[in-house]
RNA sequence: GCUCAGGUGGCGAAAUUGGUAGACGCACUACCUUGAGGUGGUAGCGCCCGCAAGGGCAUGCUGGUUCAAAUCCAGUCCUGAGCACCA
């Protein structure tokens, strides 16, 4: 915590340097117990509603940080995001958020905010929602014909559920393939049960895929492997043929049910598979192109849904043979937990029998204790602490234990924003009349690297806390812009380790807080992930206009022309007009023109401070100081913002562009709104493009005050 | 492989209800100034031919629509990002 307020200092003095002008009183910290208090309670909350919960399953772990990390941390080579080491798959109960059931609110969602269409895109590819149907294929055994009519509880066949987004493919499903975790396969492989003619066979196939690793397994261009499942057959329910049964690791266990029905005339991979094993190939959908198609089209080989539509025959076949419309989604629910110490304790207790209670409200916050060593080694740090455990049976009473584990840090951040708009409220997170007067944000900047992490898990924090009634909006942010980052003077990325760190403090005390700031704003349109290599000349430039801004006050004049004041007209309009479309480059070019002109052509007082005032948000130092010089005695920034004459926006003459045959030949000087046939008989008059003009005009095209168009 | 974004001078970039491509700045060149070496002034600066006037070419590439295309359409190449045996 010490070392998170000192950095936490260290970069508000930063931030105030640069002359920014942030509400420092309605700053918050994860860090602070008061923060974290509500984060535990938020997570208290989500426990009884079910949201959050203990489950055992498949977690990505990482020998580096000696933690569980969340699917969103793993990059797509299979590695930590943190620290980069090859991610390990271990079985074992986590405490996860169940953000999969907000799947498609997430999805749908999207649509109406206007948010960048890549951002938006790579968040549903990353939830990955597939629309398609539950179908049940049942089985029959040959060692034990007599299982063959055995009903479950609720009378039911033994029968497997496959999970396709092609039920208009029935037909065509020639075998059935589970994955090797698939719970079946389990228990058809297990001492106890005796229905495969291959057992150990099968066995073995499971336990070599079990202990391949993810990155390995998952490698699309490898060849497939796969086992069949003899003693066994399964139900086509369409045709009611027997196919054969796979276990095969090109199936993932953790998508859809864990096993296919498997249509090798219109899947690549069941393609692949039934080639390499020879099985049964049967085209059903009608194509002059060479199998596997994997396109719509017209059914053939289908019986009574021959000659209809993909899109028609999905509908009606899930319904002729009894399967169940769902999807299925990419996205994992979200593993929270993590072995460290360093983090928010998980605000939960264990009676003696085992089971969690959350921690009440009065007993918040959860604090760390402070008697452990918290060096990460695998074990959760939380375990060791007699302090934690001794608190723990103080209140709750004797046999009583504490979670050991604390939360992701991106818990933390997913309802800072909250915590902004209402910084000091003890009763709640975040009232509900600030979140109306403030709530949702406005425009979000942030990195790129967090649209599949903190941009998703906020939006479902929102959501969740939405539907307790405690938020009063459904989405967090209305806009959102990707930031770039600013390279080195080399073009690659800052680092240390290659030298080109530009340091902020150090550029703002050699040339000033205004020439970095404005410099950072000119370089180039800000947002979509656009990066810019720090130059030393471009910065140099910035410097170099606000020293001529300095010397500006010596062009002033009691009479100047017309033109200044019109081009200052422009000015505010375009200035205004940039800044509210976040385009701060051509908001400063706009000023350098205009500073360009004023130093040529003299301006009067009065326009000399209306460009103060323009200038600054950019310059807000320089222009506070000219400002006073200037004799004004209240702030510069308290002024209010100038507007634009609409009567001073347009010059008296313009400039036409005179084409012929649609290319340019020239320009002449019109009066401003001159009718088509002036401007042509000035044209004609004209010494350089007049005698261009000459022949049989054939068509003439006038764009008003821009482009003359004659065709020859 | 799929999806998204983007290709404009030596560089960062402007310009889109289709209407003078390259504003503004950097770098560069020449001259001036100056006690000169990352912070003065003036001029030039897309490419090609030309002393110039002028002409030709030009917004990744190829076609198309149009009086007129960086902008619209089709195809294609390249770069970046995300996803990737997801049924």
């Amino acid at each position: 915590k010490e070392w998170t307020d000192a950095n936490v200092t260290y970069m508000t003095k930063q931030l105030r340097s640069m002359g920014n002008a942030f509400s420092w009183d309605h700053a918050a910290r994860s860090t602070d117990p008061e923060y974290f208090s509500w984060t535990q309670w938020m997570f208290t909350r989500f426990f009884e509603e079910g949201i959050a919960y203990r489950g055992t399953g498949i977690v990505n772990w990482c020998p580096g940080c000696n933690t569980v990390i969340a699917n969103e941390q793993v990059t797509s080579e299979g590695c930590c995001e943190r620290s980069g080491d090859q991610v390990e798959k271990r079985e074992m109960p986590q405490w996860m958020l169940r953000i999969t059931k907000y799947a498609d609110r997430l999805i749908d969602d999207l649509d109406a905010l206007p948010w960048p269409e890549h951002v938006k895109e790579a968040q549903r590819q990353w939830i990955g929602r597939s629309v398609g149907a539950k179908l049940s294929f049942e089985l029959r055994f040959e060692r034990h014909p007599e299982d063959n009519e055995r009903r479950g509880p609720h009378g039911e066949k033994a029968a497997i559920p496959v999970f396709t987004t092609r039920p208009d493919t029935l037909f065509g499903a020639t075998y059935l393939v589970l994955a090797p975790e698939h719970p079946w396969v389990t228990l058809a492989t297990d001492d106890a049960h005796d229905v495969l003619d291959n057992k150990d066979e099968v066995r073995t196939y499971v336990d070599e895929a079990r202990q391949r690793d993810e990155k390995e397994r998952t490698d699309a261009t490898k060849e497939k492997t796969g086992v069949e499942l003899k003693g066994v057959k399964a139900v086509n329910p369409a045709t009611g043929e027997e196919i054969p049964m796979y276990v095969a690791d090109y199936v993932l266990a953790g998508y859809g049910t864990g096993a296919i029905m498997a249509v090798p005339a219109h899947d690549e991979r069941d393609y692949a598979f039934a080639t390499k094993f020879g099985l049964l190939i049967r085209q059903v959908i009608d194509t002059d192109g060479e199998l596997p198609v994997t396109t719509a089209g017209k059914l053939i080989n289908s019986g009574e849904f021959d000659g209809i539509a993909s899109e028609e025959a999905k509908r009606a076949i899930v319904e002729r043979f009894g399967g169940e419309p769902t999807s299925t989604y990419r996205l994992r629910d979200w593993s929270i937990g993590r072995q460290r110490y360093w983090g928010v304790p998980v605000p939960i207790v264990y009676d003696p029998e085992g089971n969690p209670h959350s921690i009440p409200k009065e007993h918040l916050p959860w604090t760390l204790p402070t008697d452990v060593d918290f060096k990460p080694t695998g074990e959760p740090p939380l375990a060791k602490s007699v302090e934690l455990q001794e608190r723990t049976e103080r209140i709750f009473g004797p046999g009583w234990t504490p979670d050991v584990e604390t939360m992701d840090t991106f818990v933390d951040s997913s309802w800072y924003f909250l915590r902004y708009v209402d910084p000091h409220d003890s009763d709640s997170f975040s009232s509900k009349e600030a979140q109306r007067a403030w709530m949702p944000v406005d425009l979000y900047f942030g990195g790129a690297e967090h649209t599949t992490m903190h941009l998703l898990y906020s939006r479902f924090w929102q959501k969740a806390l939405y539907d307790l009634g405690l938020v009063t909006d459904q989405e967090p942010y209305t806009r959102r812009v990707n930031r770039g980052l600013v390279l080195g003077p080399d073009g690659a990325k800052m680092s240390k380790s290659k030298g080109n760190v530009i340091d902020p403090d150090r550029e703002v005390e050699r040339l000033g807080a205004d020439a970095v700031k404005m410099y950072l704003a000119f370089m180039g349109p800000y947002g979509d992930g656009a990066n810019y290599p720090w130059d030393m000349g471009g910065i140099a430039g910035l410097r170099r206009f606000l020293e001529r801004a300095n010397g500006l006050r010596a062009h002033v004049r009691t009479t100047v022309g017309d033109d200044i004041a019109v081009l200052l007209n422009r000015t505010i309009a375009k200035v205004t007009g940039d800044i509210d479309a976040y385009k701060f480059n051509t908001a400063i070019s706009a000023l350098m023109i205009f500073q360009n002109a004023a130093e040529k052509d003299g301006l009067t007082d009065d326009e000399y401070c209306t460009f103060l005032r323009l200038l600054a948000p950019f310059a807000p130092h320089l222009s506070e100081e000219l400002w006073h010089e200037a004799g004004k005695t209240a702030s510069v920034h308290e002024e209010a913002w100038p507007t634009a004459d609409p009567a001073l926006l347009e010059e008296s003459t313009v400039t036409v562009a005179v084409q012929v045959n649609g290319k340019t030949r020239g320009t002449i000087e019109v009066p401003r709104d001159a009718d088509e046939s002036a401007v042509l008989n000035a044209a004609l008059a004209d010494p350089l493009v007049g005698p261009k003009l000459a022949g049989e005009r054939k068509r003439v095209i006038y764009v008003a005050n821009k482009v003359l168009n004659v065709v020859l």
